[in-house]
Parts: C-alpha cells; sequence; structure tokens
DNA sequence: CCCTCGATAGAAAGCGCTTTCTTCAGAGGG
DNA sequence: CCCTCTGAAGAAAGCGCTTTCTATCGAGGG
C-alpha cells in the first residue's frame, strides 16, 4: 500500500539502514549511493513515516507552543515569530524542518495540562508555554511536575512571558517586566498631573495582571496618590466596556484609566464615547503591550510595548538550542513607555 | 527508564494486550480487570508512547489546521473555533482528546507543501486549511496532489475559507462567499451616492483578493459606474496606509474608499486624517470580515461580516468526523454587510 | 451430563524505522 | 606480498504499542 523505506532500500538495491543513513544525514554515506537513494526516494515518492521514526529514535521533530488565546494578536504575534525561529533553525529528524505547533489552552489549566500531556505523549522535542499562568497553587504544582518530567525525558522547556515555577531551573524562562512597565505608565500619568486614576486589571488569578497591578500600585504609593478604583475582568474588549461603567459609579471624577492591556483599552474608549466623554480632554486612557491596531486608535494609545516579537523568536531559538539559554535560566525583559494621544493633561 | 505499557501490564498482572485494550476502550473488558489497569496507570504515572501508538494503529490524533498568518485575527478566530470544536467533539486514540495543532504558513506556498507533508508523515487524522490559497497553477497542482495522497492515506481534509481544488472532492470545503459580499459593498456606496470609489485590493494572486474584486467590479458594471483606482497590497495596515497615498494621488476626488480587509482599512483611515480627511465627512470607508476592533475603530467601520466562528467551528467538525461533510462536499458561507458610521453620502 | 456458545484475556506477530555491531573491500605500511 | 586500518554498507535487534488469532472458563441448551 505505502511506499516504505524498504521499498526505497529495494529499489536503490542497498540495504535500509543506508536509506534511513542518507535520511537523516548523520552517517558517511558515499556520494554515489546517496544520489541513487535520494532518487529512488523521487521516484517512489517516499514520505518517512514519523510514528515509526519517532518510536525508534525515540524523539520527534514536534515543538509545541501553548497559549492562552491564539484569537489574541498577543500570542498570534509571539507565537508567529516563534515559530519562524523555530522552521529557520532547525533541522529535525529525516532532514526536515520541526514541526513547531500551537496549541490553543483558552486559559484554562486543564487544557494546559492535557496538552502537556499530549506533548509528552508525542514525545516532543521541545514546548514553550507562552503568557502568564494561573497563580492557583494546585495547578501551579501539577504544572511545575508535568515539566519536570517533561524535561527529564529531554524536552526542551521555555517560558516566554510567563515566570519560572519556583525551583525548576530546566525550564529557560524570558520574562516581562510587567512591573516596571506598570509603574513607568503611572509615573508618566501622575506627571501629567492624574490623581484620580481606575485600573481595570486582567482576571484575578494571573501573575501578569498582579505585577501590571503592582507596579501601579507602587508608582501611586511612592507619589503619596490614593489608589483609584480597580475592577478585575478577561483580556478582551467587553471587559473594557463593562469595566468602565464600574470604575465611574465608584469615582465619578475620574480623569484617567489604565487598562490591562490594549484590547481592553479599545473597550474602555468606547465606553468613555458612550458617555460623552472625549479622550483625553475628560479622561486619559492607557493601554499595554502595543498591539497593532493601538497606534490607529483614535485617539493612538499611550502604552507599553512589549518586544512581543523578538520574545517569541528567542523563545523559538531557545527551544531549537540555536540558542543559550539565559545564565540562571532567566531573563527579564524590559517594556518600553510610549506616549500618544490618548493621555494627557487633566483638565483644570 | 520511562514507563512502558508492560510494566503497568505487570503490576496490573494482566497481559500488554489488556492493557491496551483497557486505555482504548474498544473492546469488552471486565470491570473488575479494568479498575486495576488504571490503578496500575495511576500509580506508575504511565503516559502512552504516541509515536509507537501512531505507529501500530496507522493513524494518529494530530488534527493540523494550517493559516496564513497567524497573528491576523481572522485567522486566529477560525483556528481557536476549530481546535475547541476538535476538543469537544473528539476522543482520539488512548482515550485523549485529538491534538489540533495551528501551522503558520505566512503564505507561502514551499511552507504550505512542507507542513502538510509533515503532516502526513504524522499520519495525521485529518488536516484544515484556511484562508485563501495562491492561484499559481503549479502551486495548486501541487497542493491538490498532496491533498488527494493525505485523502487516500485516510486522512480527512477540510478547506475553510478557500475554494475547492478543482477535481478534488475528497476535501470538504466551506467557502466565504466574498464575491457577493463585495458586491454588496459597493451597492451600499453606490447607493449612498458615490461615484468615485477607490479600493484596496490584498494581493494579486490570491483567490480571496479575486474574488472580492470581482463582486465589486460587478456591482459597478450594473451600476454603469467607472471603476475608480485600485491598488494591491497584502493584508496589514501598512498596506493600506500606503495605498491610499496612491489612490488619492490616481484620483485626488474620491468620495470612498474601499479596503481589502478591517486591518487595512484601518491603515487607509490613518493615512486619510493625515492629510486632513474626516471620514465619512471627507471619505467613507470601509472595510471587510469584522474583526472585533473594527466595531471600536473611531468612527466604527462599514464591513461584511464573516462568520469566521461559526465556520472554524465547523471545520473543526468536520474534521473530526463529528458533522456529516455538505452535500457536493463544498458549501457557501455567505457573507453579511455591517453599516456602521464610516460610510456615508458624499458631500454635495 | 455433554456440548456449544459468549465473554474475557493471553500469545505473538508485526507496524516501519534507527542504530549498534559486523562485515567487507580497498589503501597503504612494513 | 601480507597485514592492519579506514571508510562504507549490511544484518539484525529492537523501539512500545495494537490487534488478530487462540485459549479458557462458565453458563445454558439438548
Amino acid at each position: 500500500m505505502t511506499v516504505t523505506l524498504a521499498d526505497v532500500a529495494a529499489r536503490a538495491r542497498v540495504s535500509p539502514a543506508t536509506v534511513s543513513r542518507v535520511l537523516n544525514g548523520n552517517y558517511p554515506v558515499a556520494e554515489s549511493t546517496r544520489e541513487r537513494v535520494l532518487r529512488a526516494v523521487d521516484e517512489l515518492d517516499y514520505v518517512l513515516n514519523g510514528p515509526a521514526s519517532s518510536l525508534a529514535a525515540a524523539t520527534s521533530d514536534l515543538v509545541g507552543v501553548l497559549v492562552n488565546d491564539i484569537a489574541d494578536p498577543f500570542f498570534g504575534i509571539m507565537a508567529s515569530a516563534a515559530q519562524s525561529a523555530i522552521g529557520e533553525s532547525a533541522t529535525g529528524r529525516g532532514g526536515g524542518e520541526k514541526l513547531a505547533v500551537v496549541c490553543n489552552t483558552g486559559g484554562s489549566p486543564e487544557r494546559e495540562l492535557t496538552y502537556l500531556t499530549l506533548l509528552q505523549r508525542q514525545r516532543a522535542a521541545a514546548v514553550i508555554l507562552m503568557g502568564g499562568s494561573l497563580e492557583d497553587p494546585e495547578h501551579l504544582a501539577a504544572t511545575a511536575g508535568k515539566l519536570t518530567k517533561l524535561a527529564e525525558a529531554g524536552t526542551r522547556v521555555v517560558l516566554c512571558g510567563r515566570p519560572p515555577v519556583s525551583g525548576d531551573a530546566s525550564a529557560a524562562a524570558l520574562v516581562f517586566d510587567n512591573r516596571t512597565g506598570a509603574r513607568l505608565l503611572a509615573e508618566h500619568l501622575l506627571g501629567l498631573g492624574h490623581r484620580r486614576i481606575g485600573y481595570v486589571a486582567g482576571p484575578a488569578d494571573r501573575t501578569t495582571t498582579r505585577h501590571r497591578l503592582e507596579g501601579h500600585r507602587e508608582a501611586l504609593a511612592a507619589a503619596g496618590v490614593a489608589e483609584g478604583p480597580t475592577v478585575h475582568g478577561p483580556y478582551d474588549r467587553a471587559s473594557g466596556h463593562a469595566a468602565t461603567a464600574e470604575l465611574l459609579a465608584r469615582d465619578p471624577h475620574l480623569t484617567a484609566v489604565v487598562a490591562a492591556n490594549d484590547t481592553v483599552a479599545l473597550g474602555v474608549c468606547a465606553a468613555l464615547r458612550e458617555r460623552g466623554l472625549s479622550i483625553p480632554g475628560d479622561v486619559s486612557v492607557a493601554g499595554f503591550d502595543d498591539l497593532p491596531f493601538s497606534v490607529d486608535a483614535v485617539p493612538a494609545l499611550t502604552t507599553v510595548r512589549l518586544p512581543l516579537h523578538e520574545a517569541g523568536a528567542r523563545a523559538g531559538r531557545l527551544a531549537t538550542g540555536a540558542e543559550e539559554p539565559p545564565a540562571g535560566g532567566r531573563e527579564t525583559v524590559p517594556g518600553e513607555l510610549v506616549i500618544r494621544g490618548s493621555t494627557a493633561r487633566p483638565r483644570g
């Protein structure tokens, strides 16, 4: 039925071993033989049997990229960059590329574990976890256990935009400095003269949310400014929209709103406009991440740019071993304050 | 080293065959035995060896989702929906879920073929191709050949948002009615009184681009209105931005611009504003797809909504066999005109 | 009371590849 | 001219699972 390596061997009048060696290119083969084999491969239209290959070699070409939400450009950009980097730097078994696959956890810890198990089952070459994690200790422990097992089995583990699990030195981690970013943003607002700042945070149980919130509070505390109202919600537009009403109900005199990210900020802007409030005339709005559409918002969003593309690419290279992991296994990636039209001095 | 099925068998005092049957649940096993086996699995922390399983069974749990650009929400939304649908409807080998993986082709035909080969190699259970394809006959033929081979090998092939390759009845296809959508949009503009309409099209060699353009032209022709300037470019913001200058150079009196999609439309809006032109006061702008941010654009974008989520989910179910393919293997998915603030009657 | 049948479980033969261990042929050294 | 050494290729033993074919044990039917 299907063409096997043995068929190719017969056609090229060599042993299966030789064909395998030609295909994997990890053993000296005479040029003439190699050509004969490759011709046979071509003529028979042979396709390597991946499972068989992985079974015998005890590894596979699969690199798993786990993201919280594939429809969110934040993850899309990082995943895309990682996938490109992996494609460029890696030559897998069978002379082919590594197969970088992205798996959408939807932020659910169960699905995250399911995918990790699936990848473990496939004997994946590497796993990249992108985005912040839940802070639930039980989940954290389960994940840490899985990651340790994966590492033991020879799978490279890379964390991108997520803090390393305590005690897990086997994984390389790229950590966004959300805290400092949020602090810079708050300082910018404070510098403009804002004293009543509302905050639309992400889901309460996520590391990213906490870090951003902490940075924000640090800045306020340092300036001796009282914290404004805070509302939690998912990282989407609807959340920003709904939270704005809540924020204004708690403090009708807000002069600025900081959003969990740019998508949320868009929702905030929409809600403000619906109430007849102008941006930044009546209320300043700031986001986070600097997603592609943020520069086109009206007014353009002040935000904190995270080098998503670079981080993703870096994670990809770490996953393939094309790049050495940072000393200590962990590296902090800074964000950069980008000031645009959505923030200005408050009235009066 | 690693725990194998034989270890589990030994521990549960049964044969490997029995363990396999318990795990796959496709053969009657006495309840007491099953429990004993499951306990052993648990105690030993056993993880099935995917490659070995796939090799012996000649299929795998992998479902490949190929997209042109994972960082583009258009694909992100569809892929996300497909992945959810697959996760819900499918119980794969080993009692686990199917592993839906998304692969980013970056719109490159070579990468598309590479991924298809890789998936073929993995004996994927199904493959979903999302988004329009290149129209290059050579590439089309190569892809068609690959897809036929995949289908022959028992892999389900689903096309989502891409027309079926001629003569390939083995694939189920969900086709967006780009032509009608574009026509509706143009008719809307014509109805408002626009007679000088610029068009920022997608890449010239893609089916989606051509269909949208054709629908647009149909409407103009039917109304006896001369075609305005057209510029081609990629589906991104920069393209819209650059194209706008070109469009205005070719016809400074344009009263409307139709963009290849919403992302491009955002670039168009930005460029118009930079030139001091108001939207829709001076120039109306329309997009396509109705991406999430479009409603938040200022003014909100008039566009053609494509049911991306539904189509993606449908594709996922087709891929797992949870849903029967449409009669004839092909189904047309209509778009819906969504009129918002970015289009209005032209001045005068 | 013997035989047949249904329900379970075991034995064993692969699935298609990789890789270690050998073999073999020729090249050069003594 | 024989022997050792090196480079190239073959033989064969798995990798860990699935699945067909058998075997076994009771339970009913005749």
